[in-house]
DNA sequence: CGAAGTAGGACTATATTACTCCTATACAGC
DNA sequence: GCTGTATAGGAGTAATATAGTCCTACTTCG
């Protein structure tokens, strides 16, 4: 099983591609859809995902689009996640107290908290400035091609 | 999103069950579902997938059942996760190279391949007898009760 | 032989993920 | 103010993955 999703894979490369136009103009969804081999529809959900989460600016009406709401260095791998898939755990009971009625005794529980730590701050760690320059759309969970 | 699957909390408990009996008696399927709160049916699959991975050596038989291939600190809680749901992967490039059809020229995949190394050299670190001794039935992804 | 066990294929059910459709709303340019 | 091109977002469908069941072997002890 992969951890991160492909819906993850679309949403870093619509970033990637939005941080190589930081600072100039918006990028309408179309475009993104078409540069990055996403289908339309689900690129603009995706957008509004990256959107909810504050992550991208958007400009509606004609010549609108999106752009990133932070510059490329300030925009994690960790943000993309959790704005696209949520938040990435070991196991329910660091998302969900309730998911397991011991967790308070639970000596697993403890033994890979510390390890679920060191992910969330891995992937805090690595910016989208990291990747986006040379690479206009390297991805990671591109769809399988027949 | 969970990393780790109920699948791989039910074959934890049994593990751990088993070690709490090991170099004494083998424990047939039947008393681990009742003991673990896992379904007779299932209990029987995920110990056959126990036992293709070679974690537990079974007998057949009349009086037969399960028992730990090798002592529990040798039996580390990735080999179960690998047993019972697969490798765990950060993204399908690791998994499958054909996945991505840019993995050589990739920036994002080398710069997570570390932390895909640290999350498994963990995971390979913590063992049965870590949390064999007090607590028989600890679990990680119980099905939340209503 | 029969009871109590594992082995395993095939199937069903449920949950999650991926993706589409349709309608509403915003804004720029004519 | 109309029209074309955008985003916003609810609702639904399709595909896939996970969880769980059913049934029929085969094995061994008593």
């Amino acid at each position: 099983m992969s951890i991160l999703r492909r819906n993850t894979d679309y949403a870093l490369r619509a970033m990637v591609n939005l941080a190589g136009h930081y600072g100039g103009d918006v990028v309408a969804t179309r475009q993104l859809s078409a540069e990055e081999d996403i289908s339309y529809q689900y690129a603009a959900k995706i957008m509004q995902l990256l959107h909810a989460a504050g992550l991208v600016k958007s400009t509606m009406g004609s010549h609108g689009g999106f752009s990133l709401a932070r510059p490329p260095q300030e925009v994690s791998l960790l943000d993309i996640i959790k704005a696209v898939q949520g938040a990435v755990s070991l196991n329910d009971c660091f998302l969900d107290a309730d998911a397991c009625p011991r967790r308070s005794t639970c000596v697993i529980s403890a033994k890979i908290a510390g390890l679920q730590e060191y992910i969330e701050k891995s992937l805090a760690g690595i910016t989208l400035a990291e990747f986006a320059t040379d690479s206009m759309s390297e991805h990671v969970n591109a769809p399988k091609e027949k």
